[in-house]
DNA sequence: GTGGTTTGCGCC
DNA sequence: AAAGGGCGCAAACCAC
């Protein structure tokens, strides 16, 4: 495969480099010379750039798409924590401002304050020679390879997800809203529905001034009512008998619709019906992606009804049942749990398999397992699970240790785990206090290792998945731009929503399945775990996943 | 006033 | 019902 590198140069111009040939271009004719080379597959490159989010939106908009690329951004944060790299192959000309450099800003909200003009022009060619150098000197360079790809190919999905944006019916969502809050109030004010909620509240607690998100107001006039609460959560508040109770949780739910997903929120992100938000690749440690803007990542089961497919195409909505406790079985090789895995329902394998009674017990026993739960019913269960799947909880119980250890550990592919710091083994001086502060927080990290194996290579199975996906939806198109096409256009950790022709969705169903299963292959090799997929072919997005959840727990 | 932290709730 | 991991977001809160 052909690496071709792009710099930067001052002036709007393009540096491009590769295989030992230089050139340059006005960056106005980039797309058109991207297009060429994409458009005969035996030319077609592996673009290499310093930031996805800085070059690709400009030529999506130009209506050019590209196959694989290589986010040196992206793979050079990875190798830096990679345990298995030599970081002293990462350093160089430039170095310094490599490990510096932020994502970009996402295109909608562009950065008040000119970028650091060196960082703008960094020599793409020498890191790329660098990055190459450093996984091929590496013991794990197969592994660490896939990894990059798959970072770099999951960068191209986050562009045109956000460029092609999830279908959205501004009228429903602005129906639902008035059903549920009444009309849109004028700026600064509350909608009626929950105006009149705050007098109900005020005048049920006899506190005529009491500001319902005030956690002082509320424990001031639930004291004053006879009630001690620790805090104010819905969840404490729910068995706590006062009549100002019902309001006042009425009032909190809808102020959270009204607050982070109301008319504020459809002007904010919503435009041309179509919901764009941005994406982080790898924004969390453990690789799982993070969203900064439009709260993809958790826009509430509420509004998802305003995602309706365009007329006469459909959204293909795919999800994972237990992708954690899958992807533990195939990185501890855990073959009584694989075995487990081998249909629609991981923990009732488990139950079937003679190993809990129930399948809440076998959930609670592996989510015990996974999160680092030592108490409760959850704790209970997992010593009895241990028996059962000793590969598997041993590879989640090491990691633990490895962290209270202040040991880095990494993912099947090879990311490592943010290091501590310098301050982890410093001899307490302190009261008997700060040994107790100490050892929590040596607790605390090794539950956030015991959780980083499996949810960073969760993660990394996702990766493969809508890498390979993104490609097979192309293949399946036929000609035009991106989104005449069947498409992604949401990515939810394990989950994803396709937007496609109706009549593809049988097409795309059996490619959100061939990738599944390529991606359990590519990551866990020869060790076979099955992945199997719900998916639901729906007009609106909050019809998909129904029969699921009436079957569940 | 501003900026950073805490709280509570949404998602996986 | 809560417990354990990762996030974003909005409002309250607190220090400056």
């Amino acid at each position: 495969m052909t690496r071709v590198q792009l710099s930067r140069l001052p002036g709007e111009r393009v540096l491009i480099t590769g295989g030992g040939v230089e050139d340059q271009l006005d960056l106005a004719a980039l797309p058109a010379y991207v297009r060429a080379r994409e458009d005969d597959p035996a030319v077609a490159p592996r673009w290499v750039w310093d930031d996805t989010a800085r070059w690709y939106p400009p030529l999506l908009a130009a209506g050019v798409r590209v196959a694989r690329c290589h986010d040196l951004r992206l793979c050079r944060r990875v190798l830096r924590r990679a345990p298995a790299v030599d970081g002293r192959l990462l350093d160089g000309d430039e170095s310094a401002h490599w490990d510096r450099l932020g994502p970009a800003a996402a295109p909608a909200h562009p950065t008040l304050f000119a970028a650091d003009e060196t960082s703008e022009h960094l020599r793409a060619d020498l890191e790329d020679a660098r990055q190459l150098a450093a996984v091929a000197a590496s013991t794990e360079a197969t592994r660490l390879g896939l990894l990059l790809a798959a970072e770099s190919a999951g960068a191209l999905a986050a562009a045109e997800m956000t460029y092609a944006g999830v279908p959205w019916r501004t009228e429903l969502h602005e129906r639902l809203l008035t059903d549920l809050l009444g009309p849109r109030p004028l700026r600064d004010a509350l909608p009626p529905v929950l105006d009149e909620l705050v007098a109900e509240v005020r005048r049920t607690f006899g506190a005529p001034g009491l500001n319902p998100e005030s956690r002082t107001d509320l424990l001031d006039a639930l004291g004053r009512a006879g009630v001690d609460v620790p805090d104010i959560r819905a969840s404490t508040l729910r068995q706590v008998d006062h009549p100002a109770i019902e309001p006042l949780l009425r009032y909190k739910k809808l102020a959270h619709l009204f607050q982070t997903n109301g008319w504020t929120w459809l002007d904010e992100w919503v435009s041309g019906d179509r919901f764009r938000p941005s994406y982080q690749p790898a924004g969390s440690s453990t690789g799982r992606w993070s969203s900064n803007g439009g709260g993809a990542l958790s826009f509430p089961v509420q509004v998802r009804s305003a995602a309706v497919a365009d007329e006469g195409w459909v959204l293909v909505v795919a999800d994972v049942a237990q992708l954690e406790p899958r992807v533990l079985a195939g990185m501890s090789r855990d073959s009584a749990l694989a075995r487990a895995a081998q249909g629609a329902d991981l923990y009732q394998g488990m139950v079937a398999d003679g190993a809990v009674a129930t399948r809440q017990d076998a959930k609670l026993g592996l989510l015990g397992a996974m999160y680092g739960a030592t108490s409760g019913e959850s704790g209970r269960m997992v010593a009895g699970l241990t028996r059962r799947y000793p590969a598997a909880f041993a590879l989640v119980d090491e990691a633990a240790r490895a962290g209270e250890r202040g040991q880095v550990v990494r993912t099947l592919l090879g990311r490592g785990s943010p290091s501590l710091g310098g301050s982890w083994d410093e001899e307490p001086d302190g009261p008997p206090s700060d040994l107790q502060a100490l050892d929590r927080r040596r607790r605390a990290y090794g539950r956030f290792t015991r959780n980083f194996v499996v949810q960073g290579t969760g993660a990394e199975w996702a990766l493969c998945w809508i890498a390979d996906l993104r490609n097979r939806l192309w293949r399946l198109g036929g000609t035009g731009a991106i989104d005449r096409r069947p498409h992604l256009v949401l990515f939810l950790h394990d989950e994803v929503v396709v937007h496609a022709p109706a009549a593809l969705a049988d097409d795309v169903a059996a490619e959100l399945e061939q990738a599944a299963a390529g991606a359990g292959r590519l990551v866990f090799r020869d060790f076979a775990v099955d992945f199997p997929l719900s998916i639901s072919v729906v007009s609106s997005y909050g019809d998909a996943g129904k029969d699921k959840r009436k079957a569940g727990t």
